[in-house]
DNA sequence: GAGTTTCCAGCACGATCGTGCTATTTTTAG
DNA sequence: CTAAAAATAGCACGATCGTGCTGGAAACTC
């Protein structure tokens, strides 16, 4: 369908521009369309951006989730996600989560508890898959999978960081230090 | 001076609406002003956006950077930052730091440098005060000050998030936890 | 107090925004 | 092949965008 080109496309360009900074002239434009026939397919601006959304929930699910889900429970599966989330974050212009995240964070709507409940899930994958290392005895049975979460999802994040904005080459390598360092801190 | 006033408004609104969700309109109605008679004080948009974000700064140096280097040397003026960083993340529409990184992080022009120079600042604000604790003795002589920073870095980060997108009530526990589990692994 | 400089409002401009309405083309169904 | 349906284009609208210019008010200088 062609709606779904759209929304790859306009998914591409908000990576750079953000959601708000989204518009339908451009997005024609780079699409081959007029205006009108483009916004045909979505009823509003807030409608598109909400697809646009949900349209790269699904990308991340198939480029992250899903490939980390097909590996071993546990730790494993733990470094697999990180990995791959890694790689998400080398996509051109950025993580669209983080920045539909800095734009919407204060700003009451639709938009912001779709964002927000995205972020939840996000969350909620990385506490699933460390409750796996719990069951798999890896970590202790009183393991706070929720905290391992919040870490993880800092090394992440200051990884993005370090790595895209300030081009830092070691910092791929910190990361997995500081991965390693949570790794053994929650074994001893 | 007017100026100055117009700057602090304009930052505000811009921790809501991002760098460029700013208007100038918008902005001369919260200043009861003029769109032209606000606009002559800054040359055009850009150096407006600028002006902004180096008020940013200077805002954060007083809130933040200041109050730390008050500390003792070391460990406490680490732990000092990172509190005083947290209360940063609380100001009303979220920190324009992070606004700014997400808007800017793949565009090119002197935004995005000017944002990229202030991020590596902070970076090595962090950097430098954890050196601090290597000159007390505290941390080993081989510690690597720039991964200390990414990590802290990343609590903050991730703190923010957790708090302020997902309401979690324990994320400033957890980032506390986070904090300790990373300075007792450097001093054992 | 007169003159000079700074500040600010009024107004206008071209461009672009999101959003509709109305045809016309293209696809699908019977 | 025809009729109903969906997709797309053309066009227009009010609003707002960033940006200039011009003139008057305010503040400062001597």
């Amino acid at each position: 369908m062609t709606r779904q080109a759209i929304l790859d496309e306009a998914v591409r360009m908000a990576r750079y521009s953000g959601l708000s900074g989204l518009t339908i002239g451009s997005l024609a434009a780079a699409a081959d369309m007029s205006k009108s026939g483009l916004y045909a397919h979505f009823k509003s601006k807030e409608a598109l951006q909400l697809a646009c959304m949900e349209r790269n929930g699904e990308q991340f699910i198939d480029e992250v989730i899903r490939p980390a889900l097909a590996k071993p429970r546990g730790i494993t599966r733990l470094q697999a996600i990180v990995e791959y989330w890694m790689q998400w974050y080398s996509h051109p212009g950025g993580c669209l989560f983080l920045a539909a995240a800095a734009e919407f964070d204060d700003l009451p709507g639709p938009l912001h508890d779709f964002m927000a409940s995205e972020q939840r899930d996000l969350l909620e994958s990385l506490a699933r898959i460390a409750s796996t290392a719990v069951a798999q005895g890896e970590f202790p049975e009183d393991t706070d999978v929720f905290q391992v979460a919040q870490e993880v999802f800092g090394i992440l994040l200051s990884y993005n960081w370090m790595s895209r904005i300030l081009s830092y080459p070691d910092a791929a390598d910190r990361a997995w230090t500081a991965f390693n360092r949570l790794i053994d801190s929650l074994q001893s």
